[in-house]
DNA sequence: CATAATCATAAATCATGACTTATGATAAGC
DNA sequence: GCTTATCATAAGTCATGATTTATGATTATG
């Protein structure tokens, strides 16, 4: 199973959800994040900066602002590597299974 | 969007995460996964009990051992949550995208 | 019955990371 | 040019949670 859980990491934050969602419902800058969650500015700043390296977002200047969007990259991505770990729990399950009717023949 | 994320927040952990995929390869009591990790006992019994919490495993008894394997109820609801919440992202973005291609006609 | 093996919980420690308060940098507006 | 608005980074504080040691409970074994 492959390492790259950045994703996962980024978005067991409930702070750092929130951003997620706010950013999927449509693009924010980082004055308009911070007016409505409950935190400080820089804290919204540190919390894209994760979803940013865990590519879930990206940066769009424009002006002074930084317009933040989804980053379908980095989304499919994760979603693939997702998709991978619940093949491989799902299998071993499957496995398992077969194998306890086995062993009850 | 829903609440429920206990099962992401439970795979963040990079030791917990060890841990899932020890008891997806399969079925391990207590024991065989300390012996594996390179944690004491009792961190692999915390583990295991928020992953339990999270309904990704579940404990079976025999004897004095407890078999841990991965609990398909707890599973398949995650999956359902996540695959919820790409839809909504993803359909948020391809909203997005339909908006841009509107506004430069 | 006594000892060994397995496990969970409690309490305490320790590391990580979420958050705050500065502060400086860049861009817009007057 | 000066002020205002927006943002990111640095440094420090604080809370959370990952881990350890200690211990008791349960079950198998001799």
């Amino acid at each position: 199973m492959i390492y790259d859980y950045a994703g996962m990491v980024a978005l067991a934050d409930p702070t750092r959800r929130k951003v997620f969602e706010l950013i999927a419902d449509r693009p924010r800058s980082v004055i308009d994040l911070t007016r409505v969650l409950p935190v400080s500015q820089p804290a919204v700043s540190q919390h894209l900066k994760v979803l940013k390296e865990a590519r879930l977002v990206r940066a769009e200047p424009k002006g002074a602002s930084n317009i933040y969007h989804l980053d379908p990259h980095g989304l499919g991505e994760m979603r693939a590597w997702l998709d991978r770990m619940w093949g491989d729990a799902l299998d071993a399950f499957k496995r398992e299974v077969d194998n306890s009717k086995e062993k009850r023949k």
